[in-house]
DNA sequence: TCCATACTTGACAATTATAGTAAGGTATGT
DNA sequence: ACATACCTTACTATAATTGTCAAGTATGGA
C-alpha cells in the first residue's frame, strides 16, 4: 500500500514550484536543485502534469512552469492522480476492467471501493494553498524539506 | 497505490473460512478450491495469519485453520497489516525508519501521515462479521466469489 | 503400527513494476 | 546564432511481488 515516489516527488515539486514561483515561471533545473530529484525524472513528472492542466510551461531561455490555476484549487488529490495514473487499491476498480463481471457477488468489492473512495476523498480535502501555507510558517532552508528528509527511497 | 494481492487474498480466505466453518476446521484444501487460490499461497498466508493470532490451526487429519476469535472481532485492517507488513503510504512512516530525520521540516510529511490514519481507520471499522453477513444475503455459488470475479491478477 | 492428511517452513524462480538514466529534439528570448 | 529550458521516447537496472517447489512434522484413524 505505497504510493509511487513520482507522486511524492510530484507533489513535493509543486509545493516547491509554488512557493518559488512569484508569477514568474520556475526552472526544472532550480526545482532540482532544491529538493534533490533528478532533473530528468523530474522532466517526466512535469510532462504529465502538463497534459494533466495542473501546469503551464514557458520555452525559452527565462521560462519553466506556472500553476496552471491559483493555489488553492489544486488539490494534493490531482496531483497524484495526474502522475500516478489510478488510485484504486485493487485491479478490479480500474475503468474499463472486465475480469470483475459479477461484482455482485464479490463480498470484498465494496471494502475496496469504499478505501478507495476514503483514499480520493482525503488527498482532494488538502490544496496546494495549505502546504504552501505550512510552509511559510517554517523555517526552512533551501527547499520545503531539509536535505535528506523524506526522500522516498530512504 | 495498490493492496497486494496477499492482502486480498488474506481477506477472501478469511471470509471463506467464517463462512464454511461451523466450529470445525477449515482446511486449506477446501478454501484453496473454492476461492482459486494456490494452496502453496494460501499456506504462506495461513503462517502468517497464525503468527498475528488471527487463527489458530489444528494438525492432522480433519484438521484445518479455525478463527482465533469471534467475527466480531477480527477487523479487516488486522488481516491486511498481518500479511502486509506495513500499511504506511510512505517508507518514512516506517517504524525504525531513520532517513526522516527533521520531519517538522517536512511540509508533505503530514499529509501521508494523515492518509495512512484514514487508511487504517476504514479498514479497522469493517469486521468479518460484516462481510461475512453479507455474504449470507447473497446467492453465492461456491466460494464467497462467483468464479473468474475479482481475481487479483484481474 | 502404519499411513494419509494437513499443517510447517524455507528456498527459490519468474514475472512485473518502478525508479532512474540517456539521448536527442524543439521552441524561443537575447 | 546560441544558450536555455522545455519535450519526448527509449532503455536499463533493481527491487518487490507473486507464485512454485520441496521437504519436513504432527496427529487421528484403520
Amino acid at each position: 500500500m505505497r504510493l509511487s515516489t513520482r507522486a511524492q516527488y510530484a507533489v513535493r515539486a509543486m509545493v516547491d514550484l509554488s512557493l518559488y514561483s512569484e508569477g514568474r515561471p520556475v526552472s526544472l533545473k532550480e526545482i532540482s536543485r532544491r529538493e534533490e530529484i533528478p532533473l530528468n525524472y523530474l522532466e517526466q513528472l512535469f510532462f504529465r502534469l502538463k497534459k494533466g492542466q495542473i501546469v503551464t510551461s514557458v520555452r525559452g531561455p527565462g521560462g519553466g512552469y506556472v500553476l496552471a490555476r491559483q493555489e488553492d484549487a489544486i488539490k494534493v488529490g490531482e496531483i497524484v492522480v495526474t502522475v500516478e495514473e489510478q488510485l484504486n487499491p485493487v485491479a478490479c476498480l480500474d475503468e474499463g476492467d472486465r475480469s470483475c463481471r459479477r461484482e455482485a457477488h464479490c463480498v470484498t468489492h465494496f471494502v475496496w471501493q469504499g478505501l478507495g473512495e476514503r483514499i480520493r476523498g482525503f488527498l482532494d480535502s488538502i490544496t496546494l494553498a495549505d502546504l504552501t501555507r505550512e510552509a511559510r510558517n517554517r523555517p526552512a532552508g533551501e527547499g520545503n524539506i531539509e536535505k535528506g528528509a523524506c526522500k522516498p527511497t530512504g
